[in-house]
RNA sequence: GUGGGCGUAGCUCAGCUGGUAGAGCGCCGCGUUGUGGUCGCGGAUGUCGCGGGUUCAAGUCCCGUCGUUCACCCCA
């Protein structure tokens, strides 16, 4: 076989890489477990009409087909996931019986969305999702806690960029826009849509179809756009805001009490790399969230669009006689960490995991050099014996062209006791010492491959 | 799906009006046959994406195709 060439939207990454999205992947898991999430697998694939559910999407589906299938559609109806939501709801319902609610979980796995790859955008990436699911009624408390979790998370993130989680509830925008004359589900559908191009678009742009296509007057169309304008970092000022804008409606009142405990609830959160802001203009395209919604942008890679995005659904699932309401967020893994591997010099400072080579003299000692790793190893020190029995100068080599710190010198496997010690040498300084197997351990930071920020690009 | 850019050594790239495929980095060896990095000397790189055409002659020009990339569209 020739040498293969890469497919556009399904990454691959370098050892020392993987090991940063490892590290991310470790972290996540970890917060989402000190929070009490149960972790959760779905299957790959969803019978299409579970995933078509919620309108036609059919384009960006990959569909599953065996090579000799003969059914009448040509394929399985079977589809891959292409989000995490779909599946659990599906997952709520099937296991309903089995769970205790409200129900916590966490669920990382690969996505699949037959989309044109871009920078961020991929065909198959990975996505962490939370979510709470109530049966019934769920409280709004949660909405502020998966944002605390998630943040709580990304944070522990450090060699990321910092962040701002943008935070808004479809009740505020609702309720304004119906106390502005807006009515019909339609048309405020269409405004939203339109106001969520804020981000993208110059505000004239917008105003033009507001006015334009969308048909509201300069007036309503310039309120619309002073309510998308608030921005507040603390509950005092988002009330105060919104107020000003001088509109009165039960549905706002409601959305903007939750807004406030939301805001309020991540104010401890906030540092020099997070910050959390109530943020108006965001509205998300998907009809079905009907309550909070949140965004996140990351400092410095604004391009990359939202890294990190959910909400509230009063509807997440339901059997017809019972209602799931849910609320959650997900974050981008392969969005945020493939674009910051390819454009900083990102990387785990080795490739392999092992902290010690330990060296090998020659082929008849190899028995003895296991040995001597399976001591260290029982001690949970990462390492490998050398691959050849080459002059000491390769194997350091060797150990150097894989980033590992430390090489092992065994003594000699004397058939009448040890004269001499075994030595261990810290290749980046030079340094060479005697050790003993059963005791020596690497200080900690060496102890597993380190992520660390070379250059900006 | 639409439009533009780009495909040459492991990597980054140069290659003029068509005339014997190159550089840097990396890699391998030796100096130093059980202690690397620096330095010196030496060495190997290849279906110039693929197919066809024009030509005495194509990496170079033309057509097609595949891949890749950026933008648009879309975005759960």
């Amino acid at each position: 076989m020739s040498k293969p060439t890469p497919l556009s939207g399904f990454p691959e990454l370098l050892p020392a890489q993987r090991a940063v999205e490892q590290q991310v992947l470790d972290t996540l898991r970890h917060v989402f477990e000190l929070h009490g999430f149960a972790g959760v697998e779905t299957r790959a694939v969803e019978p299409l009409d579970v995933l078509l559910r919620k309108g036609d999407t059919a384009k960006e589906v990959y569909l599953l087909r065996r090579l000799h299938e003969t059914s009448a559609d040509g394929h399985a109806g079977l589809g891959l996931h292409f989000d995490l939501t779909v599946p659990f709801a599906r997952y709520v319902l099937e296991h309903a019986g089995h769970l205790e609610f409200p129900f916590r979980r966490y669920q990382v796995q690969k996505v699949w969305r037959g989309e044109r790859p871009q920078e961020g955008r991929f065909r198959e990436f990975t996505q962490a999702d939370i979510d709470i699911v109530g049966r019934g009624e769920l409280g709004t408390h949660h909405d502020a806690e998966v944002a605390r979790v998630m943040v709580d998370a990304l944070r522990r993130l450090d060699f990321l960029p910092g962040f701002t989680l943008q935070v808004n509830n479809r009740k505020v925008i609702a309720g304004y826009y119906a106390g502005l004359g807006i009515t019909g589900g339609e048309l405020v559908d269409e405004v939203m849509r339109q106001v969520d191009k804020l981000d993208k678009l110059p505000v004239e742009s917008v105003r033009g179809e507001l006015v334009g296509p969308v048909g509201l007057d300069d007036a309503t169309a310039e309120r619309v756009l002073a309510l998308a304008a608030v921005r507040a970092t603390d509950a005092a000022a988002l009330e105060a805001d919104v107020r000003a804008l001088g509109v009165t409606d039960p549905l706002l009142e409601e959305g903007l009490a939750e807004l406030v405990g939301v805001l309020g609830a991540c104010a401890g959160l906030v540092d020099d790399r997070v910050s959390v802001v109530a943020d108006l203009s965001v509205a998300r395209g998907l009809d079905y969230y009907t309550g909070t919604v949140f965004e996140t942008r990351l400092r410095g890679w604004e391009s990359l669009g939202s890294i990190c995005s959910g909400g509230r659904y009063d509807a997440l699932a339901t059997d017809g006689r019972t209602t799931y309401p849910g609320v959650g967020i997900s974050f981008g893994v392969s969005r945020v960490v493939v674009p910051l591997l390819a454009r900083t010099g990102l990387a785990a400072d080795r490739a392999v995991p092992s902290a010690v080579l330990v060296a090998l003299p020659d082929e008849a000692s190899r028995a003895h050099a296991d040995a001597v790793a399976d001591r260290l190893r029982a001690r949970d020190v990462p390492c490998e014996v050398a691959a050849t029995p080459q002059r000491f100068g390769k194997q350091i080599r060797y150990a150097e062209r894989r980033g590992i710190p430390y090489v092992w010198f065994p003594a000699p496997a004397g058939t009448d006791g040890e004269t001499t010690e075994h030595e261990v040498k810290d290749i980046r300084s030079g340094e060479q010492v005697t050790a003993d197997p059963d005791t020596w351990t690497p200080p900690t930071e060496d102890l597993r491959p380190r992520v660390q920020a070379k250059e900006q690009q």
